[in-house]
RNA sequence: GGAGAGAUGGCAGAGUGGUCGAAUGCGCACGCUUGGAAAGCGUGUAAGGUGUUAAAGCCUUCGAGGGUUCGAAUCCCUCUCUCUCCGCCA
């Protein structure tokens, strides 16, 4: 959510970089709806103060044992007054707060200018891009003749766009995400945790999902109405959600291996072989809740944590700066990180790593107490994939196949996985 | 699923219609004391909004929402959650 505040203070700064995005901030609407809700606001404070003090003589009247029949009739007429202001008061509260968190957030001024994911800026690349001296096939291709991605099954259990993983492929996976959080934890210092998937509207308010992007989201149907988390951010992030945290906590760092729920809305006839996009993944995500001043610094550690298992698996990857347009609704800066994927010949999104500032923390009231100032600060939260494992899966695949369809694991993995290759 | 008890500040815990944002204890902060510490003593210590150079002041908040009343932590209704017992269960 937008500080509101700072749109008081200096509306034009925050029009012309909401701008940026595409988004037009309606600033006439925005004023109009703040002067009424300041008089009617402050009249309705009014009346009630007044109403608060001769509720006050009547006790004391009554105490004494004196007549407070006139008081009374007074506090009756001044009563309804306020509960009719009070009712207007209150729909244009909700109205204010319809409208204000329907703002995405303020971007970085770093963030480069662009319309769409053409216009993002690469930053690094890493790794050599394998020259293969035969032609090399695409995962679905390895996969079926392993025997290991079974799309046909997936299709008759649920539906299109879910997969079915067989035997080396599926413990595969399983030493990826025991890799990835072992890293994470042993050597970058997060903390594991264990979350629900199902999430409800507050948490999905908290991270931005709701109210824009429900059709983005599964949702449960019955009494509760849950939510399917489309990321792990949501539960990991909200447990910071009326929080007020105690400074020797931060920076807190928390490691999360979850499945992942996304409809794909609105992606229809994108990457529909295989596992590069499916109604449900699993990933490794991490979270961090900073200080305001730690929060760049936080960016680049968080995506350098990122990056470091793409380097260990070996896999060719380049990091990229989301330009304004494609950047999302919550984040004020964005980097992807995106792995060599050798069936397509280019770079495909293999980790988002976002810093979202106080915009999350201001949705949910994540807060932190300085011990310095003695005041209560929104914290900066930030996440990124570390990584997403059906895309890690995909890219070895693809990255360390053998002439004759067999796959080699990367060194680090071996142990984990217990053999170097998986036959054809 | 059935029966019962609860939800109050960082925590524990009082408060059953009126100057209650809320006693008391613990914790925490500062000061006194001390060679230093502990103990002891004293002072302070919720969040949000509004306002101000800053403050004072004012409004809201005792699980959530609605109601009764001049006035609600306290009474009534609905919901959520927690605990205990019984049943079922990985």
């Amino acid at each position: 959510m937008l500080d509101v505040k700072r749109l008081k203070k200096d509306p034009e700064i925050i029009v012309d970089n909401l701008k940026r995005r595409g988004f037009e901030f309606d600033l006439d609407q925005w004023i109009s709806l703040e002067s009424a809700r300041k008089s009617l606001q402050s009249d309705t404070e009014n009346l009630q103060a007044e109403l608060n003090d001769i509720s006050k003589e009547i006790g004391i009247s009554k105490k004494e044992g004196t007549d407070s029949s006139k008081l009374e009739k007074k506090a009756g007429v001044l009563t309804s007054a306020i509960k009719s202001q009070s009712k207007e008061l209150t729909s244009l509260l909700k109205e204010i707060d319809s409208f204000i968190s329907s703002v995405p957030n303020l971007i970085d001024d770093d963030v480069p200018q662009g319309k769409d994911e053409e216009d993002n800026l690469e930053l690094r690349t890493y790794g050599k891009i394998r020259d293969f001296d035969f032609t090399p096939k695409d995962h679905l291709e390895l996969g079926s003749h392993l025997k290991s991605i079974d799309m046909e099954s997936g299709v008759k259990i649920t539906g299109a766009r879910f997969a079915v993983l067989n035997g080396e492929l599926a413990r595969l996976q399983r030493s990826l995400i025991n890799f990835m959080l072992d890293i994470h934890t042993k050597e970058h210092n997060y903390q594991e945790v264990y979350v629900p998937y199902l999430v409800n509207k507050e948490s999905l308010f908290g991270t931005g999902q709701l109210p824009k992007f429900e059709e983005d989201l599964f949702k449960l149907e019955g009494k509760e109405n849950f939510y399917l988390a489309s990321t792990a951010e949501v539960p990991v992030t909200n447990l910071f959600r009326d929080e007020i945290l105690n400074s020797d906590i931060l920076p807190a760092k928390l490691v999360c291996h979850t499945p992942c729920f996304r409809s794909e809305a609105g992606s229809y006839g994108l990457d529909t072989k295989g596992i590069m996009r499916l109604h449900q993944f699993e990933k490794v995500e991490l979270v961090q809740a900073v200080e305001e001043k730690d929060s760049d610094k936080a960016l680049e550690e968080l995506t350098r944590h990122a990056e470091e298992i793409l380097k260990r698996l070996e896999l060719p990857y380049r990091v990229v700066s989301l330009c304004s347009g494609d950047i999302g609704f919550s984040a004020a800066k964005t980097y992807d990180l995106e792995v060599w994927i050798p069936s397509q010949e280019r770079y495909r999104e293999i980790s988002s790593c976002s810093n979202f500032r106080d915009f999350q923390a201001r949705r949910m009231k994540a807060r932190w107490k300085n011990p310095s100032t003695n005041k209560t600060e929104l914290l900066n939260t930030l996440n990124g994939s570390g990584l997403a494992l059906s895309r890690t899966l995909l890219a070895i695949m693809e990255n360390f196949q053998q002439k004759d369809g067999s796959i080699a694991i990367p060194e680090v993995l071996r142990d984990y996985f217990g053999s170097d290759k998986i036959k054809h």
